[in-house]
DNA sequence: AGCATCAACGTAAACGTTTACGTTGATGGA
DNA sequence: TCCATCAACGTAAACGTTTACGTTGATGCT
């Protein structure tokens, strides 16, 4: 491959002269400007920025660890980080950390062995010596919705409060046994705060939780399949669901239709998330909304701030907004 | 940040005794071994990757471009690239190509510039210029889900092929006046090859096309929607569609819904893709699938394969199969 | 004429590795 | 005892940039 060493000689000026003009520094002639940039053109020569960036120490990558199952809103959240960080002339790097974040170490030390500037985990929740490693690295790390106990900064919702005003949700529309899809009982992050919120928003409105009513499960579709299969065995049958996920919902309301039962008239259900399924669902499936683009696009905001100023980074809990179409 | 320098002192060993233990090249005793291993753990030590591509001039990055609209199949992908290039040892590093893949070339020339070992372009097309830079590129580069008409390689399934088969596909169950809807008569790739491959079908089956039954568009939701209403006035109404997207798809079959037909006794739709929506759909939608996990996992072991033998990569046309669900 | 100033360059060190090549001391065999 | 061999290192150059610092010649001013 051409070296700025070969435009130099080609032009015959030091390749001090060349580096210069590549990143318009001043300090040349316009002439010389211009056979340098014909002669870098002509033998098709691109800067090696690994060289540049070993000198400067600075790769201007930003490193993107996401969970092994492509969900729906990865695109979203990917686009959220890209389009902030190319904005900013950052390059991202993403790697993917097994079934639930299995080398998820492996990919941090590959991130800090690339140099990377600062870190993006989504979605995946970090063991203990995960966050052991995490601290002492030098470059900037952010949680993406998912969170952390020993003071790594994260971006996400209350998913306490969340699952509390869904649920209110449904009361409000007059329901009054309302279960729960799909939670993950081992799940500290997205599956208990869930559940909690949900017991809390029935307690508060003096509603009877019946244990059959919280049928735990995972985010998939199979899931709600299952969940609905099961509430429909109850003799006391929940009339509205509050789904863990999207896709968990649009298996409540298929095997509902199937099972005879009217989305939202026999039973009302309300998603999580609001992924591009919850519109096109039919009935359109009423959410509450996770703002993935704009957790992405916030996470390269703090890295980048935090990388110029070397300022620690605060978490923020983004505000979730519940969506109303045609499920309840 | 702590070097390979730093552990040599530390050690009292020479830099280039600690670079091959942290390369496993033999050639030092056990003890040293351990004594280097346990003083790189010491002061956290990571290698610097930039230096060694520098030195070994190759990154072991492959590049990869996107469309900038995070479609439904984006995640899967990515997760195809992304399984097989860290298989190899290959990170993979992102851009997205702007609306229509505006600023393509500046996308490519930044993967120059970081020293890529391959390029996978997804999904969008090109035009002569960013063809002519890609002719004069220093690695290999492959296609996916488009086409080049200028020899640069290319993974896909046969669109129009694809397209008789469908339509064919709702003729063999019955259906006579099949429509299409949301071709983009302007895309070359997976636009007019669609179309010719449903009229191609219809001809063969000796069925008339009438020109409202192909209602041009894009692959959205929203395109959808608007051909079905487009449909529903006509005199002589479609009873099958074939929709470019399992979007579009949706979106057929939601109004067909809102307007009173049923699906898929009073009109049955399929769809092209196979996205995560497809089973979901109430009822599940019947479609041809293109395999994008497969498509990027491919790519990558065609790149790598290149990479390494120095042979070109050939073009390969992925067979496409129709998922049968309840839609038709 | 003499001097300062400045545009327009060139020189060379440095970034952190890898690796070809050289060195050393111990060991074994004849 | 002498030599060959080999394990276990060390030396130093190189990868392609960036950049602090130095140089040169022209120009303007007094």
């Amino acid at each position: 491959m051409p070296t700025i060493k070969d435009v130099a000689t080609m032009t015959g000026v030091s390749i001090a002269t060349v580096s210069r003009v590549l990143n318009n520094q001043g300090g040349y002639s316009e002439e010389t400007r211009e056979k340098i940039e014909s002669a870098a053109r002509e033998i098709n020569y691109y800067r090696n920025k690994m060289a540049a960036s070993l000198k400067k120490s600075s790769a201007r990558i930003i490193g993107l660890i996401m969970p092994n199952a492509p969900t729906l809103f990865y695109g979203d959240i990917v686009e959220g980080i890209e389009t902030v960080a190319s904005r900013n002339n950052y390059s991202v790097i993403i790697t993917h950390a097994g079934e639930d974040g299995t080398n998820l170490m492996d990919c941090v030390s590959l991130m800090a062995e690339r140099r990377v500037e600062g870190l993006i985990i989504a979605s995946i929740s970090l063991d203990e010596a995960v966050e052991n490693q995490i601290q002492n690295l030098a470059f900037p790390v952010v949680l993406v919705s998912t969170k952390s106990n020993s003071g790594i900064p994260y971006i996400k919702v209350d998913d306490q409060t969340a699952a509390y005003d869904a649920t209110t949700y449904l009361i409000k529309h007059g329901h009054r046994a309302v279960a729960i899809a799909g939670p993950n009982m081992q799940d500290t992050i997205a599956g208990l705060p869930r559940v909690a919120g949900y017991r809390q928003a029935m307690l508060d409105h003096n509603l009877p939780v019946e244990s059959e009513w919280i049928h735990s499960g995972t985010f998939s579709f199979e899931s709600g399949i299952e969940a609905m299969h099961a509430f429909f065995r109850l003799v006391h049958r929940p009339d509205a669901v509050f789904a863990v996920s999207d896709d968990t919902a649009l298996g409540i309301m298929n095997t509902a239709g199937d099972l005879g039962l009217r989305v939202p008239d026999d039973i009302a259900v309300i998603g999580y998330d609001n992924t591009r399924v919850a519109e096109m669902a039919n009935p359109a499936l009423t959410v509450v909304s996770q703002p993935f683009f704009q957790m992405g696009a916030k996470a390269v905001q703090k890295l980048t701030t935090a990388i110029d100023s070397g300022q620690v980074i605060e978490s923020e809990i983004l505000k979730h907004r519940i969506f109303e179409r045609r499920s309840v």
